[in-house]
DNA sequence: GTTAAAAGTTGACTGCGGTCAACTTTTTTT
DNA sequence: AAAAAAAGTTGACCGCAGTCAACTTTTAAC
């Protein structure tokens, strides 16, 4: 890395620090631009070349949080024990990261989950280094005959992620307390894995019946 | 209703009216509050006494057509068939309304996902009514033997609502078109009816085999 | 070493969301 | 019907996100 990169890289840790300090301090809203800048000890203008709006820089610093739980889960990841356990394990890692900081979070899921149109791409890599992080334990947990060998890895994976948005949303709304919220997903994981449907079904599940 | 109260509801639907024409035409970024006061014939302070905050206006609009999206489905709801053709006509509704407008329904979600704390409140009303429309429909199925008898219907519910949120969450990164939204929703409904884990399951779901 | 070009920095400026004290209209009281 | 109280309206004003033309620093070219 160039002696000129190198000095961005640390403009950027500057602001980033600066920033969380600040809005952890006095929450997102009430901190303006212009007192990260002069926390960070450059000028309002140059945070901007940084990061394109004021939400960007949340982003930048949950995406980096999230990237170290990850390399994190990956060394502690134990492919012998059951797909539930082991997908609560990595869910209840990342509520914890997402929720440490009520409006973090509530911001980073919002661009995470229903992203402006201009952050699309960025967030596909982030999708895509979960798929990296996931898809070798449904393989195993396939192999082990946990589940369904038919079934898409990554529809597998989307199904866990969308019970983890759901979880989140159960605590923002209060309707889950924190304390309830591994309960809460371990009982809804199971759930998926099971079926709502009954062991022995009633119906065929590929061939409902037709009205006569 | 009072005169001033009729008055008052006038108002409101004047403002609504005005927000969506100029939102839909420019956008919702471009569109300033002033603008939507004018074009409703009053101060721009008076907006402010209808609508707590800009968002509110979108989340004012997108509530009133979900209502009657509702009301049309209960009233064409036929609780024979079975319980995933039900759900994907009700969330295949629900979306189709949602992403009528792509920069209203991001804002919509996003509030009704991981909303503010302070209209938490305005948002489990909503919920609320959502039971009200799933519950009668999830009964039915357990009755026929389509759901297990032992799940709580409140957990049925929340499953069929994550998945939706996903595959809007899909839509919107643009992993899936509109006219695959469909197929991808009966995907995912089917899969958790099923169950991601095989029919002869190699472990007992209850109680995992330990690590010896 | 000089100069031209490229990259990076900056704070004055713009436009808008949201507030509020002054003002107008409606209702209630006597 | 007059006066007082309550409810509703308003636009000037404030603070901040984001822009941009002028300026400074770094790199490349000779």
């Amino acid at each position: 890395m160039s002696r000129r990169e190198k000095r961005k890289q640390q403009t950027r840790q500057a602001i980033l620090e600066a920033a969380i300090e600040l809005f952890s301090e006095k929450g997102y809203e009430k901190t303006s631009i212009d007192e990260i800048a002069r926390a960070a000890g450059i000028g309002k203008g140059t945070v901007y070349t940084y990061f394109t709006t004021k939400k960007a820089i949340i982003r930048g610093f949950c995406e980096y949080e999230l990237e170290q739980v990850h390399a994190e889960l990956v060394r502690r990841s134990n492919q012998d024990t059951p797909i539930l356990e082991q997908m609560v394990a990595i869910y209840m890692t990342e509520f914890k990261q997402v929720t440490r900081n009520r409006e973090f979070g509530r911001l980073f899921m919002r661009e995470a989950v229903f992203p402006d149109d201009a952050e699309v791409a960025g967030n596909l890599e982030v999708d895509d280094k979960y798929f990296q992080l996931l898809f070798p334990i449904i393989i195993t947990a396939k192999n082990r005959g946990e589940l369904r060998a038919e079934l898409e890895p990554l529809h597998i994976c989307a199904h866990f992620y969308s019970l983890f948005i759901l979880i989140i949303h159960a605590w923002y709304t209060g309707r889950v307390a924190g304390e309830e919220v591994e309960d809460g997903m371990r009982t809804l994981f199971q759930q998926a894995i099971t079926g709502l449907q009954p062991r022995e079904p009633h119906l065929q599940p590929d061939h409902p019946i037709k009205q006569s």
